[in-house]
RNA sequence: UCCGCGAUAGCUCAAUGGUGGAGCAUUCGGCUGUUAACCGAAGGGUUGCAGGUUCGAGUCCUGCUCGCGGAGCCA
């Protein structure tokens, strides 16, 4: 028996075929009977006229409850009424496994009941949509940097010490050299690959173990980070914009349907087209307070401030050159005013806030030692770090880019949660 | 960690301090074009846990547990 899956349907119009797949919903009406076939691909509408049919085959659809899984037989029908075009004039049934009492009923339900079911609650279609759409954004992301020359690089997850200092880290004992630490970022390693190839990215999950509960944060996501030798800022916004509109706009043309059936509103991301707002951090300050904000200088943007600033435009905006002493040690100073970073922040429309926090990094040995003086960090664990300013600086710059927070703003998701498969909180690490 | 809100049928929610209900789901019956189908019937409850106030507590008070939203921090 050839194997065939819904989306592949048009090329069978008139033909008898057989599919493979779960009940999604049925519907009777004595004696007819339509039942929603779900196959990953699609859902397809199968109908079963008593008449045309043997008693068996007939009665068999009153037997199987929800995500019972099940082959039907039939004959492919164009049917404009059906959303996906086509419709099955079904001539057999074959149930595979019954299900009964599936929890996740058409009907609405809460948070809390769909994130315990959430092994089920992948099989929404919106789940789906959301999952297909995190698949093309993972794709876009390796493709655009594959066609750029860059090298995908993996940095270690394991790890001697953390890389900001601030954030607080998973731990766990490693053998007899007292404890590891999960990865916060992979930018120091990528930092080593930008010298040994030019241009790398890294992609891989990352963990915080901060006590975050925002709709925000999760402890454990995924963050791809390119990494950039001889790049300066501006190289990397330049880098930044572009590969957020590649990324949106390739959603754009290849998700239509799942964006449809997220109900996203998508004018909004058609205007993701570069070039980009900049804003230096001055900029921001002075947009908070002329909408009322009694805001210091000097202070990070909290979230509500990125709202602030992000709603004066159509696209997403980039604010760079924050005050030094807010970023992290490895972010170059301004040599025109060192009390700046050379940073830069990509807040996303719609109030999604920071996507992307980039900068370029301090390339000179004497700067980046007192920096981590500064910041009372062990200088033991650095002196690799500190070999790539030793052997051959150069100025580099690169970025990290939060996936779920992407997917959650592209999908227009009002919860991080929903952006990854199986979401990891404070107070959830199940199923 | 802090602030706020909540927990009642499998699910989503009602119930003035006075006999705990509805919709969906489930089971049974009806319907040849439904699309969160519809119509009729049935079953389904230690009201999160522990104490207290009261003639009487789902409802008021205290503590606890769990969850949700937000802040800080960050992608």
């Amino acid at each position: 028996m050839q194997k065939i899956r819904i989306s592949e349907l048009g090329n069978f119009v008139g033909q008898e075929v057989t599919l493979q797949g779960w009940l999604f919903n049925k519907r009777s009406s004595g004696k007819i009977k339509f039942i929603i076939l779900r196959d990953g691909s699609g859902y397809l509408q199968c109908v079963y006229f008593k008449g045309n049919l043997v008693p068996e085959v007939f009665d068999l659809a009153d037997k199987i409850g929800q995500e019972s899984s099940i082959e039907v037989t039939g004959k492919v029908k164009e049917e404009p009424r059906a959303p996906g075009g086509y419709e099955l004039d079904a001539t057999n049934l074959k149930i595979i496994s019954e299900a009964h009492d599936y929890p996740i009923t058409p009907k609405e339900h809460g948070i809390e009941f769909l994130l315990d079911n959430r092994h089920l609650w992948l099989r929404s279609s919106k789940q789906v949509a959301i999952l297909k759409i995190r698949h093309r954004i993972v794709k876009a992301i390796r493709d655009f940097f594959d066609d750029r020359g860059f090298t995908l690089m993996d940095p270690p997850i394991l790890t001697p010490n953390a890389v900001e200092g601030t954030s607080t880290l998973f731990e766990t004992p490693y053998f007899d050299l007292g404890n590891a630490y999960l990865t916060q970022s992979g930018q120091l390693y990528a930092e080593a690959g930008a010298m040994a190839l030019g241009k790398v990215y890294t992609f891989g999950p990352t963990f915080r173990a901060e006590k975050s509960k925002t709709r925000r944060h999760l402890t454990e996501f995924w963050m791809v980070e390119p990494e950039v030798a001889f790049n300066d800022l501006n190289d990397n916004m330049d880098l930044a914009e572009e590969f957020l509109e590649y990324i949106v706009q390739t959603v754009l043309k290849e998700n239509a349907n799942e964006l449809k059936v997220l109900e996203r509103d998508t004018t909004k991301l058609q205007n993701v087209k570069r070039p980009f707002p900049r804003v230096h951090y001055d900029e921001a300050v002075e947009i908070l307070r002329k909408n009322g904000i009694d805001f210091k200088w000097g202070n990070d943007l909290g979230g509500s401030d990125e709202t602030i600033v992000s709603e004066q435009y159509d696209r997403p905006v980039m604010v760079h050159h924050y005050p030094a002493e807010v970023k992290a040690f490895y972010m170059k100073r301004d040599p025109e005013d060192p009390k700046y970073a050379l940073a830069v922040d990509v807040l996303a429309p719609e109030g999604y806030g920071e996507i992307i926090g980039g900068s370029q990094r301090e390339d000179n040995l004497d700067f980046l030692l007192e920096r981590i003086k500064e910041h009372n960090l062990p200088q033991s664990a650095f002196e690799w770090y500190l070999d790539l300013r030793r052997f051959g600086s150069v100025p580099h710059s690169g970025f990290g880019l939060g996936l779920e927070r992407t997917v959650s703003w592209i999908c227009g998701l009002d919860h991080l949660r929903e952006a990854i498969p199986f979401p990891r909180m404070i107070y959830r690490n199940t199923p």
